[in-house]
RNA sequence: GCCCGGGUGGUGGAAUGGUAGACACGCAGGACUUAAAAUCCUGUGACCGUUGAGGUCGUGUGGGUUCAAGUCCCAUCCCGGGUACCA
């Protein structure tokens, strides 16, 4: 019988929906392992190749850990808010909620074809109102807890509230705003219910504050970093700044402590947590205040983590957004520092950071003294520094910090020398903490590790400054100005938010007419009508793309709870995430986040542990294989023309006086004989003012004119004689004026890549094509027909008469017509093949173009798996003879093997130890049920369906889900002899067989007395014998 | 720029500091076939040499540690991800 999937597939696939094979319970008898992927973002592309990668190799954890003996919970469900769908509802209307239910529906189709053994009834949708009724839950707690640091967790405001109307705030240890007063309980209680609700706000986990966004005043709306691109909006082109607009944070800072501590007793690949160290970048230091000269009472605090470099320290640079800018600029600077802050708005936080080569910046003509020295020290404004990033302010050592030593040197600024170990100074920064201080009031002399603390002390004596623990991690905007997302359950009374009662949640997306910003410029929810919590107005703003991500893993667990998240009882079966799988792209945000929200749920008793997952590997991003193709401008019909059609004239009729080799509009004409006075002009038949001004010109001149549209040379591309006939009857004719009377057929003209070369190169415009349409990077030109892209089109094909396309390496994604459909490929070769093929690709954790060469060796190596279980005449045959030797041997390697492969989630190597077994097996023709029959069991995690119908075929009435991962039994590896390698100076240049077991004195002997190590001694005695036992020998001379 | 990965034949990749290139793809030759497809067998890192010998080089590049380095250390180049509102 031959291996036909698609018979085989759909009917397992059916078989296992309809005995719930993959339900998962609850049961407390039985060890629980909890895998979980990234739920993906359903978007309108569909699931691309990419998305399958993580889900297959979790799959295949999840189906070996059922078959050993675990109970497995392995849920799947959509990330389902988000910015794609309301781009998509903005252009067409589409309530973003109808979208996203289409693309689920494709989504699960395109899952349920892969065979996955996910328990569906769990799934869960994060723009499911059930859902982020819990979101919008987890918020209010999050606004009604402060992080009280004597506790070191999270602790009802209402406790704080009760303190402040005893004692006010002093002995509160809580992580607070910046500017937080002190007060006392006769303040506290003296101030009216909104004065202390604005001051609750400075302690809430989640708060409203200011915060820099991308503001786009011709789009009236807030773009996300994505949208913007060069400094202008991707749609449109129109002009974006950096605007301050209050939006909802949450206060992650507060736990920045213990999400560092918590990295360490993770199972997290190293180079992740070493991500999230830096992002969450603890710097210990100090801030310092600085007076402004003539400005009393103003203070500019800056932090610094080499406070020891104060008295080098020769100026200051504001970011261009600072509050003080404006204050202290003074009349004659104010031009340049406004054009300055003007042109900095308008760059993005990446492209400030990564310039470094060139400098800029302005003066405000202000001073700032310097405490220690009290030097004055000019205040500068540059985009190097970020508002939003510690004070916004920095103190410039040029000394001792490149980038200040680069600012100063362009600005002509002093560079004082304070370390008497500093070198070169002249030429270069130099960051040393070794030497002792020179230059430095009150440091003089002292080591690094002196001068901190006596500068601390200093600062702290006088009140100027204090020493510090700073953190790059920010507080998370939690807001976004848009309308597909969780609605914040939060009503505006006074200027002041409140929580609305628990009761009402959830608090439910309204419709609105249409999904963009008002005509004030509030959020498309300011458009819902009536809509309004008791008469007052609720916050318009939305949740993030990371409100639900952030603790869904949850809900798996109890999904359809309505009165919990999850109920205790639910989480303290499944406790945490044994095993998460997703891509390394989600390395700090998603991954931070959600610990964050995680570590506040553990504060509150919610959830067993401080951190949701116990594991995780991140999967390498699939990156598509984009294809190109060249559109030819008007440049190249120009070029084509005197290459292919007018150099034989030339020739022939002598030069011309008027044309040079560039093709540069302003030329009167494209190309002119002196033979009959004619001109040519080549353009597109639209451009019919052209035509027109140019007739026109050439009856002044006394020239005749022939016209060539683009179009029709288009039409003729392949065949240029017919356009050289047509230049030929111009020059024969009397008419001085000709003009083709045709309507061309085509309007587009796509070269072939291998003939670019002949062409400048801005003679084409580079266009996606869709990949789909492509075979080996060769344009099908028959599926061209009916494309959009390719309507009216003619394309000039190469010499072998192909059209040829070039490629590169992008992320995969819609735009760039890169995106394959597994659909495709399980439909060519099977969902088991298809899962294979993925796993046989390469290490999960690497980065790699989609390619889908080498999908034949899978192919063929399920063919000759299932081969092994029928006869020459094609029926099944299976003897139950027990097995030899060599048998026992594949097998048991195959299973050590694959045992320890699967544990280490290195799944390409186990379907080579698959395809090893199978050849070996082929080889020796050997059928029997004791090697096959654990190979199927082994196999099933990965070919799923067809290890069900071997398993059947087997005689089995039971799920192969439900069969016992075979057990190693390390006898059957020893061999007797082993063909040791015996190295000369380290490079092999024998082998010999001996015992496997030769003790080290033998096995010199015996490599001592081969001819070719003879050959290499030449009679010396070798200096030593490094023996290996079980391994190898070298012998070194 | 900064942080984190990665770089091995024509291609995807394999390799607890111990025989570099397992397993596949591709390619070449052969078998079967009227023929093709499919299938099967053999070969396949480069170079020199050849009798089935043997040798030199070889894991981005340049150094180093070691009896032994793809693997460890230092430097450097290139590619990918993240860079706080894509998810």
């Amino acid at each position: 019988m031959e291996y036909r999937p698609s018979d085989i597939e759909p009917k397992w696939r059916n078989w296992w929906k309809e005995n719930q094979t993959y339900k998962v319970d609850n049961q407390p008898s039985k060890p629980k392992y909890y895998i979980l992927d990234m739920f993906p973002y359903p978007s309108g592309a569909g699931l691309h190749v990419g998305h399958p990668l993580g889900y297959i190799a979790s799959d295949i954890l999840a189906r070996y850990k059922r078959l050993r003996g675990f109970n497995v919970l392995h849920p799947m469900g959509y990330d389902s808010f988000g910015l794609p769908a309301e781009q998509y509802a903005i252009q067409t209307g589409i309530h973003p909620e109808v979208a996203t239910e289409q693309n689920i529906a494709r989504y699960r189709e395109q899952l349920d074809n892969i065979g996955f053994s996910f328990d569906w009834s769990r799934e869960v949708r994060t723009s499911d109102p059930a859902f982020y009724k819990w979101t919008q839950w987890i918020f209010m707690q999050l606004f009604n807890h402060y992080y009280d640091l004597d506790a070191d967790k999270a602790l009802p405001v209402s406790g704080l509230v009760a303190h402040f109307s005893k004692n006010g705030n002093a002995g509160v240890r809580a992580v607070c705003d910046e500017d937080t007063p002190v007060f006392s309980a006769a303040e506290w209680n003296d101030m009216d219910e909104r004065a202390q609700q604005l001051l609750l706000l400075k302690y809430r986990l989640t708060y409203p504050g200011e915060a820099y966004v991308n503001w786009c005043p011709a789009l009236g709306s807030v773009l996300s970093n994505d949208e913007v691109k060069d400094g202008v909006s991707e749609r449109g082109g129109h002009l974006v700044e950096r605007k301050l607009m209050n939006q909802w944070n949450m206060r992650i800072t507060a736990y920045a402590d213990r999400l560092l501590e918590g990295l360490n007793d993770l199972d997290w690949s190293d180079s992740i947590k070493e991500q999230q160290r830096n992002w969450i970048n603890r710097s210990v230091g100090a801030s310092v205040r600085f007076e402004v000269e003539g400005h009393e009472g103003t203070l500019i605090e800056v932090f610094t983590t080499r406070v020891d470099t104060i008295y080098g320290v020769t100026f200051m640079v504001l970011a261009p957004e600072h509050e003080l800018v404006q204050q202290l600029t003074i009349d004659t600077q104010r031009t340049d520092i406004e054009s300055y802050t003007k042109w900095a708005a308008a760059r993005s936080e990446v492209d400030r950071m990564s310039e470094t080569k060139k400098v800029t910046g302005a003066f405000t003509g202000a001073y700032a003294i310097n405490p220690f020295n009290n030097e004055r020290i000019t205040i500068w404004i540059a985009d190097y520094v970020l508002a939003g990033y510690g004070t916004g302010a920095v103190m410039g050592v040029p000394s001792g910090d490149q980038r200040d030593w680069n600012f100063a040197t362009q600005f002509n600024l002093p560079i004082v020398p304070i370390l008497d170990s500093q070198k070169d100074i002249e030429h270069n920064a130099d960051a040393t903490k070794e030497g002792r201080y020179i230059n430095s009031g009150i440091i003089n002399g002292m080591t690094y590790a002196e001068a901190i603390p006596a500068l601390i002390q200093w600062l702290e004596e006088r009140g100027l400054g204090k020493g510090k623990t700073q953190y790059k991690l920010r507080n998370a905007v939690f807001s976004r100005q848009r309308y597909w997302g969780e609605p914040v359950p939060a009503y505006w009374k006074d200027g002041v938010p409140y929580l609305i009662d628990e009761q009402d949640l959830p608090l439910v997306l309204p419709p609105v007419d249409k999904y963009l910003p008002t005509e004030t410029g509030e959020p498309p929810l300011g458009r819902a009508e009536g809509w309004n919590y008791k008469g007052y107005e609720y916050e318009l703003s939305t949740m993030p793309g990371w409100a639900g991500s952030s603790w869904y893993f949850y809900r798996y667990m109890d999904p359809h709870n309505d009165r919990e998240f999850c109920s205790k009882t639910a989480a303290d079966y499944w406790q945490q995430v044994d095993f998460y799988l997703g891509g390394s792209e989600h390395a700090v945000g998603h991954l931070l986040y959600s610990r964050f929200w995680n570590h506040f749920l553990y504060d509150l008793g919610l959830v067993p542990h401080r951190e949701f997952a116990k594991r995780l590997v991140n999967q390498g991003m699939i990156q598509g294989r984009s294809n190109f193709v060249f559109r030819a401008r008007e440049r190249f019909f120009e070029e084509y023309l005197m290459i292919k059609v007018l150099n034989p004239f030339f020739a022939e009729m002598g030069p011309m006086p008027i044309i040079k080799a560039d093709f540069e509009e302003e030329h009167l004409y494209d190309f002119a004989f002196q033979t009959n006075n004619l001109v040519i002009e080549v353009t597109s038949s639209k451009q019919s003012d052209k035509i027109e001004r140019v007739y026109r010109t050439a009856q002044s001149d006394g020239k005749r004119l022939l016209v060539l549209y683009t179009e029709e040379l288009i039409d003729h591309i392949n065949n240029p004689e017919v356009t050289a006939e047509k230049i030929r009857n111009a020059l024969a004719s009397q008419e001085d004026y000709t003009i083709s009377k045709e309507k061309p057929r085509c309007e587009q003209l796509f070269v072939s890549l291998n003939l670019l070369h002949k062409y400048h190169p801005d003679s084409f415009t580079k266009l996606h094509v869709d990949v789909n349409i492509v075979v080996d990077d060769v344009l099908q030109i028959d599926k061209t027909r009916g494309k959009q892209q390719f309507e009216k089109t003619n394309f000039k094909l190469d010499a072998s008469g192909k059209y040829l396309c070039s490629w590169e390496v992008e992320k995969m994604s819609k735009s760039k017509y890169n995106v394959v459909n597994p659909d495709d490929m399980v439909q060519e070769y099977g969902a088991d093949c298809f899962r294979m093929f993925e796993m046989f690709l390469g290490p999960i954790t690497d980065a790699k173009p989609w390619n889908t060469q080498g999908i034949s060796g899978v192919s063929g190596f399920l063919r000759k798996f299932w081969g092994l279980f029928f006869n020459a005449a094609g029926q099944f045959s299976v003897s139950d003879e027990a097995p030899n030797k060599d048998e026992l041997k594949i097998l048991h390697t195959c299973i050590k093997k694959v045992t320890d492969d699967v544990e280490r989630i290195s799944m390409n190597t186990c379907v080579s130890h698959f395809m090893i077994a199978t050849n070996d097996l082929r080889r020796m023709n050997s059928a029997k049920r004791a090697v096959l029959e654990p190979i199927v069991v082994m196999l099933a995690p990965f070919g799923p369906h067809i290890a069900e119908e071997l398993w059947r075929l087997l005689g089995h009435s039971n799920t192969v889900c439900d069969a016992s991962w075979p057990i190693l039994n390390e006898e059957y590896l020893k061999t007797d002899t082993y063909v040791f390698p015996i190295q000369i100076n380290g490079k092999l240049r024998a082998t010999i067989e001996l015992p496997t077991d030769v003790n080290a004195a033998d096995a010199e002997a015996a490599a001592l007395g081969l001819e070719q190590v003879q050959k290499w001694l030449e009679g010396k005695a070798p200096k030593k014998v490094v023996f290996v036992p079980g391994r190898m020998i070298n012998i070194v001379l």
